[in-house]
Order: structure tokens, then sequence, then C-alpha cells
DNA sequence: ATTATATAATTACAGGTGTAATCTATGATT
DNA sequence: AATCATAGATTACACCTGTAATTATATAAT
């Protein structure tokens, strides 16, 4: 249920294709890593394995393969991350971190417009 | 010089009191970080170690007992870390991850008018 | 039924991490 | 000078990670 769950990078990244679609088999979710970059077979199992036993997915048999499904929702466990984040490094505050970003060149005509947009509608909803 | 250093979690913690006043003995900083929570003095001599291997910190000998200072710049590292996670888990693109915090209502009037201001001087700077 | 094959389970293994305890050397104290 | 206290160095140790290889098992093929 609640995101108790600690996923590695690497599990994450895995966690990823399958929140892109699911269920999906092993196999399925090793075809879809590999578009990008190579994974081996073996590694991708181990860490199957891992998050089933952290309980970050969960499976069903069919037949003799395993149909894997999240059981983590993904923006649930990345608004942890990012807490935690900025939790450890900018005292939970999230002007600091774009800050940094600003600061850094790392801003673009499009972040900052959307960026916009989204505090106009923040406006629009709390009032 | 650049950031090619792994700091983990607590050894940041430790170089957080670094960064707040340097340079400093393993005792300040020991102390330091005990206004906040209990911090075990074997505990922090080994991050220290740690952090001198990875050369995130230096020391200088002031007879037998040695005075850190960061090697490491704090925006420098927080930027990188940011941009890990960004990267990782919204394409590198800031505004999903503050969608995020709108969405679950993390996000206060004061981080708004903060983000506001924030905006309006990058759009003087960048014109 | 036997064998080959493909899945999942188990084992491997070298770092890294959190959290200390123990050892060693050196300066302080008597 | 001998001893003590203390700082840093070394060692410990279980768990996590990344990255697989090996083993066991269940089905598919012959």
């Amino acid at each position: 249920m609640s995101t108790i769950t600690e996923i590695s990078k690497t599990e994450f990244e895995v966690l990823e294709v399958l929140w892109q679609q699911h269920p999906a088999s092993a196999n399925e979710i090793i075809a879809k890593l590999n578009e990008n970059k190579e994974w081996h077979e073996k590694t991708v199992k181990t860490l199957l394995n891992r998050m089933v036993k952290k309980g970050a997915i969960g499976f069903e048999k069919q037949q003799r393969t395993y149909i894997y499904t999240p059981l983590l929702e993904r923006d649930s466990y990345t608004l942890k991350e990012s807490k935690s984040l900025l939790e450890r490094m900018f005292s939970g505050k999230i002007t600091p971190l774009v800050a940094g970003f600003a600061k850094s060149d790392e801003l673009s005509k499009q972040d900052i417009s959307e960026l916009k947009q989204l505090i106009d509608q923040w406006e629009q909803d709390n009032d």
C-alpha cells in the first residue's frame, strides 16, 4: 500500500517500464529495457525478484511464467523521493532547488513558461 | 575539483556542518552534529575518514588533531544531485517535480511567491 | 516416458553504507 | 621517564546494490 518501500536506482529503471505498461512478463520487460541500453537477462530477473520481495511489485502466474504488476504508484514514489531530497539538501523548500537550476543556467524558456502556467493554475485553485 | 565524488546520505549530513563552519576539528563537528540528534563519536570519525579518502574533504594537522575543510562545493553538489533525480524520474525537467508538489498540496503561499519572484528575476536576467 | 528448454530460485561476490569497537601512536600528566 | 588519555587508523559486520552464474523445476518436444 503506502510507500514504505525502498527502491534502488536500477530497480527504479525496471519499475519504470512496468509503470508504462503492465502487467508484463519478465521477457517483455527485458525487451523493453533493451530498447535503451543493454540489460543482461539475469540482472533484470534478479531485480524483479528483489522487488517482489520488497513488495514493490506483484505477479500472477501465467503457466510457468510470471506476469508482473507494480504495487507502488509512480507519483507517490517520486514525490516521496523528491521530498526526501529537498528535506536533506534544501530544508524541505522547493525554491532553493529551482534557484540552483536558475543560477547554473539549467532553466529554459520552456521550463519557465511551464512553471508560470503551473503557478497560475495553483493560484486559481487555491484562492 | 569537480564533483566526481559520491557522498552518502550520512556523509552529507556531516559535510553539512563543515560547510556551515570550516575549518573544524572532528570534535567541533561532532558537537555541532549533536545539537540535533545523537551521533556516536566513532561513527562521525569513520565518516570523516571515508570522506577524506573520497576526496570530499581535506585536513590540516594541528598537532595531533586534524582540522577539516570541505573540498566540495555545496552548490555544485546539490545541483548535481538534483539533476540526477530529475533525470532519473522526470526526464530531466523541473516542472513535473514542482507539479507533483502542487498536486499533493506541498506548496505553500510562501513557496509560490518565492517561485514567482525567482521567475521574475530570471526573466529580467534572460532577456 | 525421456529429454531438452525455458523460468524462476538460489547462490555469488565485490563494493558501498550505517554503525561502531578495537588498536596504535603521540602528546599530556605525573 | 613512565603512564594515561586521546585522536586517528584499522577492523568489524550485517545489509544493500549491481551484476550475474548456477541450480532446480516445470513444461514442451520427441
